[in-house]
Parts: structure tokens; C-alpha cells; sequence
RNA sequence: GGGCGGUUAGCUCAGUUGGUUUAGAGCGCCUGCCUUACAAGCAGGAGGUCACUGGUUCGAUUCCAGUAUCGCCCA
């Protein structure tokens, strides 16, 4: 029992206890109706390309807390894990293998290729998997999905089947945004705008038939090759003679209409617009309206393609250049300005998107989105922050198509059938044979794939075997909360909810936590271009996972974005061994002495001292603001809780004073409260920190129950949470203890200025103002000469200060320590001065207040009888500093 | 251009309905200690015009408005 290790040894204890809990089961909640009442989280799955990075790590330290709690809490806690396919990022990447090993997928083929990816999938799934098991994530790993798996993929065909015969899935030729590195269309929210520095260059055009010009502004003069109309605003005087007319597009010599359309902004530039239908939302839209051509100028990695002329073949920015050169040489370009522009990146590759006219596969969302918006409306479903809701709200609001497919090979495969014969198109699960209307065999499927997106959707209830009406759906669906990012309300939350709704009539989760990003020490987001992130495993290697976890809970302020270095990660680990420390203390004073009832509760025939009760009362006050905060999502100040209670209350203050007890061999039944006292603190201080570091606690859990680990039911994490009880708090025995506490600090501050050692006890008078303070001071006289290692220790209200000694004046009280040979005159004196100026500061301060008539009359009563008595008491204090001053005099 | 969030100690942040906290914590810094749970520790200390300007009020870090500035999201 006393051969425990100095410090806590997290490498050994984590791997074991981790195998301890996956091999009792605890993780797995089965779908049987057992009378227990389900909480339930599904994972925000991670890309499985990815490694986690420490967003992932503070995202599922979250869910994890609150999943340990609410399992604490005696509900049946699912946390389904798993991982998304990452259609788009994992092609490319398996795409850049191939590359290397000369080959590419075109070469290989379609199914050779799809049989590479989940190849790939395989590898890097088990090291996501992996990575959460380190981080000690209590996830129910029977349960694990991938979006591809074939439950899920039937739910993404089932869902498009329907969508497509109720009419809310249609194909349509528009403007899409274009990745040309990766080759596939992306939906809106796919898209990553970045500001960037640019142009703005004018361009002249001639009107045909005149000799005049009309010059417009644009930041785009490519696109200039497929322009089809100039367009003006209608209520812009100074254009409308034109409108009608036509204009010649340099270089290319063709003739295009000038058109008058609400759209053009008469502020921007010239007032002018050049109008090019394929290359540009907007002006497709104005194409439809007037029925413009539209002309692709460019190939789908966008390069310029014949209709550029003799540009054909060059990158859009190579063609850009050399189009400005011969426009500047002859003559069409008036002038250049800078412009700083906003251009669309794809969010995988960052490559500029280029808005390309294509035809793909939308989602109606309208309709879909009434019912999401009203969720959040009636608050059934609540965010936490409370403010992101209006995020929510407002895309849901404004909520446009949705483009689904990608063209792409890896991922759901779009589940329409043509018939090459008769060009009849209809949706099925399943490869049909003949066509259904003219009995054709000569059937196709589309080659395009689904947005990864369309199967995240249905995470919440596709995961749990819908569209079967399985027990797992019955059980767990609703899920309760979910955990992630403000980044992905729109591309993925908000869909969840229109998904819900749809499909099962009900909300998907009824709380959103969002956490922030986490960022470096200069404020930076973590990125692999940067090279300014820290790996997990890193910090798991060096810190520990339980310190990973504290220490990203205790720096991420709620709604804010946490700033950390690796260096953070140390206050985690200090905590986990001062922790670890203050059990050795306990294991090693009671030894064979230890228990089983200790823990349980605090016996009725104990007589508990001042600083039992006021101990328990602190607990109890703790356990119930830890509730609250995990109630209410408040993590951070859970922690911070915590934290402090342990360390400060329990470590610094009770540990100390009850030392002497616990080693006294004069008062048994006293040292039998104390160890009662002690362990009891000390097991529900585990129980309250198990979500948070479930590792160290477990480790000294299991150490302070003498368990060996031979039942797995003996383990910690299926505890019940402690509940506070309000008999235990009472506010004036903390007061009591808080000036005892105060009386101490004041003795260390002393002994500390004037550089009395450590080692030396010396002797303390303190003189109080009142004999009922003196009494309370004298009944604990042991708790304060001990803490302020006294040797004897005078307390009364007649007390007078001794020769040669260093003073200080607290509220209701003056401390004298006599120190002949030791005390520096000079230095008394400027330490007493400080003080004195302090509270004289303080006594100005509310002075001008009691000064004030109005303060007096329209001032609260309370208020003015508060500060009245605060003036009297700093007056007492300056008073008794003063004559402390006067006294140093003839020393 | 629209919206959201921030601005408090050198750094990262608390501060719960306006006056009790003499504006706090962690890290960092300075001083003294290996006091038999812990030097990954203990005790003490220094360090703040609460971004700015107005307003409301007897009283504003706190409420309101505006400004500046930083960050994020959307167009």
C-alpha cells in the first residue's frame, strides 16, 4: 500500500484500464427495452482519409463527457462512432498514389479503381479508430459505420428514390461550381470564398455601326470570348440609347445585343456589364431572361477550348494574360485598377472554382427546410451557443437547390436508370435487367455519384438500420445531442434536421453544442499548409490522454475558440499528478486502515470538526454547480469547478489541516471521522471528475478500493454520478473557515516579507476586536497554528504588541509575530506604509460615496448601510496601521 | 455590402441579472523553501485608465448608442 509511486504513471494505467472497460462491455448499450431511458450521440464522422487532428481531440473529449456523465447518471448511454467516405478527398488521394505508380484510374477502370479505395479505407479507418480509443472515447464500437457501409448506402438509395418520385430531386443544365483539378461539380456550401487581390479592367467595345464605345468593368476578361449581350440597368439615363443597338466583342468580332436588366448595379464600374451566360451565375440568369446564347469557352479542367479562337488550349490564366496583351496592344483596354475580389476555392484542393454550365442532379429545398426552421422556432431544437442559431436560421431561410452528384467514383452511385433504346430514365435499388417500358436490355446507369454530404444526412437514423423499423431505431432515435463546429451547420447540421423531418417526422437531436476552433498561440487555425498543428498522439505520448482532455476542456472558454501550444497540455498533467499525489497522501496515512463504509457516506455517531463540515459543505456546493454545468453544456466551468475544489479546498486547505489528525494516536474516535471524512471526500471527488479524466480516477479508484480487477463490474465508470444535498452547504460555516483562512494568509505574507524560514516556528499574537471572535479564533487555535507554523500562538482583545515585531492589520483583527535579531526596521516600515496607502485608497474611494446626498437618498438602504459599515471598518484598519507605523519608532 | 462574436494582468481567459472581490484564475515573471502526498510541488509577491467616446443612473468592467480594431460566416 505505501510502495505508490510518486508520479502517475498515465503510459501504463490508460492501455490497461482502456482494455479493462472494452472488455467489460460498458461501451455497448443493447436495444432492448431494459426500463433504463437512452442518451444518445452519434460521432460527427471524420473524414476517412484524415488522421484526428486537436479539433477532432476536443470534439470527442466533449461528447465523451458527456456521454461517461450521462451513463453516470444511470441512463442507457449510446455514442455510435464512425466515419464518413470522403468521396472527393479520398479519390484524389488514392488518385496521387496511382499517380506515382504510373497509372491512373482512367487506366485501371472503375471497378479496379473502387476496389483500391476501400482498400485504402480499411487502413486508414483502423487508425481513426485507433486514435479514439487513445483518447479514451467510450464509444459503443459494435456499432461502428462508414457512410458506404451497404445499411447505409440502402438508406441513401431509399431516400433518393423517394425524393426523386415525389418530384424534389430533378436534373437541370445550370451553373454549377466547378473544381478543375478535381473535376466535379460541388454544391454551394462547398465552396470557400477567399479574399484575394486582383483587377479591375476596362474594356472597350465598340457599338456597331457608330463610331463610338461603351466600356465596361470586369474581373474576369476571359470570359470576355464568351460574351453574348452587354447589359445596362433600365434606370440608368445615360445608357438607354444604346439599348437595342449592338456592340462588337473585341478580338472575336462578334456582334452582341445591349440589354437593359434590373440586375446591373449603375454604381459598379462604368454601369456597364459585359454578359457572359456560361461562365457566371448571374449572367446566366440574365441569359435566361433574355434569351441569350450561351458559349462555353472552356474545357472542364479549364483550359480554353475553340470557342476561345486562338486562345484554344491555354489555362484560364494563361489565356487571361495573353488576351489583356493583344486587348492593350490594340487599344480595347482602357485602363486597369486594382480590386480586391472575393473568389469561390473548393474546399478540399482550394483550387479557384470556375462557375461551369453543366448538367447535375438538385435537391428542391424549400420545401424541406419549413420544418427545420419551425424546430428551431419552437425551440425543440436548441443550440448551444445560443446565438447559432441565427446561423441556422438564416441559411435555412435563404436555402437554394442543392446540387448532389459529383463526378466522381468513389461514393453512393445515383441510383437512375436509362434505357439506351427508348430513353425512358427512372430510379431503382437495384440493376434492373430490362427496361420497364419497351423491355430494352440496354440499360445504363448514371455514372455520377452522390455528394458524401446526401449519406451524412441521414447519419442520425441510417446508422441505427433505417429504413428497416429496427429496435436500434426505436430505442435510440431521437438522438439526443451532437457535437461539432460552426463551419458545418449548413453542409451538414441543418440537413440533418430537413432529413429527420422527412423521412422519420421527427427532430434528429434536440441540443447542437457547438464547440470553436481550436487555433495555435498567435491565434492561427491549425492547417498542414501552416504546419502550426499538434498531433493527438503527440500529446497523448507526452502528456497523457486524461491531460489532453482537462486541459483542452479548461482552456476552451464556452463559445470561443481555444488558443493552445503543446506546452498547455502540462497544466492537464500537473493536475493529474496533484491529483494522483492527494490519494498517495490518503492511501499511505490510512493504509490497512481503509474503509469500505468510508465511502459510502459519513457515519452518524461521527463528530465532525469545523473542517469536516465545512469540507462536505464545499463538496456538496461543488457537486451541484458540476451538474448544473454538465446540464447545461457549460464544460469549461465544470472543469474550472472542479479544478479548483480539488486543488484548492481539498488539496491546500483540508489535506493540510487534517494531517495532524489522521497521525494522532490520543483521540481515536476523532482520527475515525477524519479517515471517514477524508475518503469520502476524496471517492466523490473521483466520481465527479470520471467524465472528464476517466484514466487517473479510475487507476486511483480502483487503488483505494483494493480491487484487482478480476470483476469487470468493479469499475468506476458505472457509478453512480454524486448528488448534492442541500443539508450538507451552509454559507456561515464557510465564513467561519474563511477567516481562519484569512488569519493564516496574513501570518504567511508576514513570515514571507520579512524572510522568516520556513523551518522557524515562531510565536503569533493577535489581537481581535470583539470576544466572540477571539472565541471562534481560539476554538480552531490548532488549525491556525499549525497552517501558519506557529509555536504559540496569543489570541484576545487585550493583547498588546510585543517589542520588536513585524504587524499587520486585517479586518477585525491585528497580527503581531515578535522578531528580535530578525526584524528590519526600514523594511516594516515600507511595508506598513504600502498597506496603509492601500487601504486609505479604498477609504477615499467609498468616502466620496457617503459624501454623495444623492448616494444617501435614492441609494438602496442596504446598499448605504453596507458601505457605511465598510468605511468603519477601513478607518479601523488605517487607524491600527498608523499606530503600528508610530510604534516603529525608538526600535 | 449584410450578419455574428471578441476587445479585462506579459499571454489565454473568468467576472451570473449595475454597489461585496480592495476586479479574479491558469500560464509566464520575481522572492523564499527539497516543511515525510506532490519541486509535475509549497508559501509569498509584482503586474490592470476593464479598447475608445458619449448616454442612462446617486453609482457603469457590467445596461444603451456610436467609433476603432481583430476574427468568423454569408453575399
Amino acid at each position: 500500500m505505501t510502495d505508490i509511486p510518486k508520479h502517475y504513471d498515465f503510459k501504463s494505467a490508460e492501455a490497461r484500464w482502456y482494455k479493462f472497460w472494452l472488455d467489460g462491455g460498458h461501451f455497448h448499450c443493447d436495444s432492448s427495452d431494459n426500463g433504463k431511458k437512452a442518451y444518445t450521440i452519434v460521432i460527427p464522422p471524420p473524414n476517412v482519409t484524415d488522421i484526428l487532428h486537436t479539433g477532432h481531440a476536443l470534439n470527442n473529449s466533449l461528447q465523451d463527457i458527456m456521454i461517461r456523465y450521462k451513463k453516470m447518471c444511470g441512463f442507457d448511454a449510446e455514442w455510435l462512432p464512425g466515419v464518413d467516405h470522403a468521396g472527393i478527398a479520398t479519390q484524389v488521394v488514392v488518385e496521387k498514389s496511382l499517380l506515382q505508380e504510373g497509372t491512373s484510374r482512367q487506366e485501371i477502370g472503375r471497378e479496379k479503381f473502387v476496389e483500391r479505395v476501400w482498400k485504402w479505407k480499411e487502413e486508414k479507418f483502423e487508425n481513426i479508430i485507433d486514435q479514439l480509443k487513445q483518447m479514451g472515447c467510450s464509444c459503443d464500437w459494435e456499432r461502428t459505420r462508414l457512410t458506404m457501409d451497404e445499411g447505409l448506402s440502402n438508406a441513401v438509395k431509399e431516400v433518393f428514390i423517394r425524393l426523386y418520385e415525389e418530384n424534389l430531386i430533378y436534373k437541370g443544365h445550370y451553373i454549377t461550381n466547378w473544381c478543375p483539378k478535381d473535376l466535379t461539380s460541388l454544391s454551394d456550401d462547398e465552396v470557400e470564398h477567399m479574399d484575394v487581390a486582383s483587377n479591375l479592367w476596362y474594356i472597350r467595345y465598340k457599338i456597331a455601326g457608330a463610331d463610338q464605345y461603351l466600356t465596361v468593368a470586369t474581373t474576369r476578361p476571359e470570359t470576355m470570348l464568351g460574351d453574348t449581350a452587354l447589359a445596362v440597368s433600365p434606370k440608368d439615363q445615360r445608357y438607354q440609347k444604346y439599348v437595342g443597338q449592338t456592340a462588337i466583342v473585341p478580338i472575336l468580332d462578334r456582334e452582341i445585343p445591349i440589354i437593359a436588366d434590373d440586375y446591373v448595379d449603375p454604381e459598379f464600374g462604368t454601369g456597364v456589364v459585359k454578359v457572359t451566360p456560361a461562365h457566371d451565375p448571374n449572367d446566366f440568369q440574365i441569359g435566361l431572361r433574355h434569351d441569350l446564347e450561351q458559349i462555353n469557352i472552356m474545357n472542364p479542367d479549364a483550359s480554353l477550348n475553340e470557342n476561345a479562337g486562338k486562345f484554344k488550349g491555354m489555362d484560364r490564366y494563361e489565356g487571361r494574360k495573353a488576351l489583356l496583351k493583344e486587348l492593350e496592344k490594340k487599344g480595347f483596354l482602357k485602363k486597369t485598377e486594382k480590386y480586391e475580389l472575393s473568389v469561390g476555392t473548393c474546399y478540399r484542393c482550394h483550387t479557384v472554382i470556375e462557375p461551369y454550365l453543366s448538367e447535375q442532379w438538385y435537391v428542391r429545398m424549400k420545401p424541406l427546410a419549413e420544418p427545420a426552421i419551425e424546430a428551431v422556432k419552437t425551440g425543440k431544437l436548441r443550440f448551444h451557443p445560443k446565438h447559432w442559431e441565427k446561423t441556422y436560421l438564416y441559411w435555412l431561410e435563404n436555402v437554394r437547390d442543392w446540387c448532389i452528384s459529383r463526378q466522381l467514383w468513389w461514393g453512393h452511385r445515383i441510383p437512375i436508370f436509362i434505357c439506351q433504346d427508348c430513353d425512358h430514365t427512372w430510379a431503382a435499388k437495384d440493376t434492373p435487367k430490362v427496361c420497364p417500358k419497351c423491355e430494352s436490355t440496354d440499360i445504363e446507369q448514371d455514372p455520377d455519384v452522390l455528394d458524401t454530404w446526401f449519406s451524412s444526412w441521414l447519419w442520425p437514423f441510417s446508422t441505427f438500420g433505417w429504413p428497416e423499423q429496427t429496435p436500434e431505431l426505436k430505442k435510440f432515435y431521437p438522438t439526443d445531442s451532437l457535437f461539432t463546429a460552426s463551419e458545418i451547420i449548413y453542409l451538414w447540421v441543418a440537413r440533418m434536421v430537413m432529413a429527420g423531418y422527412k423521412f422519420l417526422g421527427d427532430i434528429p437531436f434536440s441540443d447542437v453544442y457547438i464547440h470553436g476552433t481550436v487555433r495555435d498561440t498567435q491565434g492561427r487555425k491549425m492547417s498542414k499548409s501552416l504546419g502550426n498543428g499538434i498531433d493527438p498522439r503527440d500529446i497523448i505520448n507526452e502528456y497523457g490522454s486524461d491531460a489532453l482532455r482537462i486541459s483542452l476542456v479548461l482552456v476552451t472558454p464556452e463559445g470561443q475558440d481555444p488558443c493552445i501550444s503543446l506546452n498547455t497540455f502540462e497544466q492537464g498533467r500537473n493536475f493529474a499528478n496533484k491529483l494522483w499525489n492527494a490519494s498517495r497522501f490518503v492511501m499511505m496515512n490510512l493504509g490497512d486502515g481503509l474503509k469500505p463504509e468510508y465511502f459510502s457516506g459519513i457515519a452518524d455517531n461521527c463528530k465532525l470538526a469545523l473542517m469536516d463540515r465545512w469540507i462536505l459543505s464545499r463538496l456538496h456546493r461543488t457537486i451541484q454547480t458540476v451538474r448544473l454545468s454538465l446540464d447545461t453544456f457549460k464544460f469549461n466551468s465544470g472543469a474550472k469547478v472542479l479544478y479548483d475544489f480539488i486543488w484548492h479546498d481539498f488539496c491546500d486547505w483540508y489535506v493540510e489541516l487534517v494531517k495532524s489528525r489522521l497521525r494522532s494516536e490520543d483521540d481515536s474516535s476523532d482520527r475515525e471521522t477524519a479517515r471517514n471524512v477524508v475518503s469520502f471526500v476524496l471517492n466523490n471527488i473521483l466520481l465527479m471528475l470520471n467524465p472528464y479524466m476517466p484514466f487517473v480516477t479510475e487507476e486511483i479508484w480502483q487503488r483505494l478500493h483494493s480491487y484487482d480487477a478480476s470483476d469487470p463490474s468493479k469499475t468506476i465508470i458505472i457509478q453512480p454520478y454524486p448528488e448534492s444535498d442541500e443539508k450538507w452547504i451552509d454559507a456561515d460555516l464557510e465564513t467561519s473557515m474563511e477567516n481562519i483562512q484569512a488569519v493564516v494568509g496574513a501570518i504567511r505574507t508576514v513570515r514571507a516579507e520579512m524572510n522568516v524560514p520556513p523551518s522557524k516556528r515562531a510565536d503569533v499574537h493577535v489581537r481581535v476586536e470583539s470576544e466572540d471572535l477571539a472565541e471562534a479564533l481560539m476554538k480552531h487555535r490548532d488549525y491556525i497554528t499549525e497552517l501558519g507554523r506557529i509555536n504559540e500562538l496569543f489570541v484576545g482583545t487585550g493583547i498588546s504588541r510585543p517589542s520588536l515585531s513585524a504587524a499587520t492589520v486585517i479586518k477585525d483583527a491585528e497580527i503581531f509575530i515578535p522578531l528580535a535579531g530578525l526584524i528590519d526596521v526600514e523594511k516594516e516600515r515600507a511595508r506598513l506604509q504600502k498597506d496603509l496607502a492601500q487601504v486609505q485608497t479604498q477609504l477615499e474611494k467609498i468616502s466620496r460615496k457617503l459624501d454623495n446626498t444623492e448616494f444617501l437618498s435614492k441609494a438602496a438602504s442596504d446598499v448605504v448601510d453596507r458601505e457605511k459599515q465598510k468605511k468603519i471598518d477601513f478607518e479601523n484598519m488605517a487607524d491600527k496601521i498608523s499606530r503600528s507605523l508610530e510604534q516603529l519608532i525608538g526600535w
